[in-house]
DNA sequence: CCCCGTTCAATGCAACTGCATTTAATGCCA
DNA sequence: TGGCATTAAATGCAGTTGCATTGAACGGGG
């Protein structure tokens, strides 16, 4: 358990680290941001906030950073919602459906090379 | 592998914030300053800095500065290396070392805790 | 119909992190 | 010995996070 615990630790820190790196230098994206990204995408439908939320690993007050964020770089729009105006609909843009397809080679690259390398270790 | 990230980020989250919870409430430590604690404990000798960097998931400002805390709070001393006068020795106090002892069960429970929970998703 | 407890999202705030830089000490080579 | 590239640790700084709070909207019970 305390193995796996390091597993887990090191995995997420050399990932976090090198997503942190290639998103933010080559589509400048943090993890966060192309992760919550990723999400609506995958979801190909307006998402409440809220919703996200259960989603991501993200604190409420981070998540609503991070979509101010993306809606400041034009990646995303929010949009209030009819049913219960308490709610804020999230949409990807054309831009920001672009920006993410631009990314997910890189992040699939990242990932391969850091599963590879823990692989590596074990061996 | 995208598989596996997944796991990797949501078990990294979770225990995170449980580990920050318990260890915070019950015995004033952080999951960095337990993690050091832990490196430095298991090494049972002085430690320079410098070794603990490699052996733990932080920069080598953010361990610089977790040491600084540990040592305001009287769990670890600072001393100067005499062979390199750059380097830091790192030693646990007594206290240090009882503070350890006392938070390991609840790091471990916590572990538990969470990695049932998550054999529990899987089925 | 009006309250009052609840829920959604945003924001103030303090803490922690990493990057880049600084300061100090080494050690190698001319 | 003097200079210079290198390494250790500390620090300035900006960015992100979570907690707690706020403000707005809901909705059920009296």
């Amino acid at each position: 358990m305390v193995r796996t615990w390091q597993y887990v630790l090191s995995t997420h820190a050399r990932a976090m680290c090198a997503l942190e790196r290639e998103l933010g230098d080559r589509h400048g994206l943090g993890p966060s941001e192309f992760e919550v990204l990723d999400r609506i995408v995958r979801h190909d439908r307006q998402l409440r906030l809220q919703e996200l939320c259960d989603e991501v690993h993200l604190s409420q007050s981070a998540l609503s950073r991070v979509v101010a964020r993306l809606e400041k770089a034009g990646l995303v729009s929010r949009g209030a919602c009819d049913s219960d105006r308490r709610g804020v609909f999230v949409c990807i843009t054309d831009d920001g459906r672009a920006r993410y397809h631009e990314a997910l080679p890189t992040q699939r690259a990242v990932l391969a090379e850091v599963f590879d390398d823990s692989t590596a270790l074990a061996r």
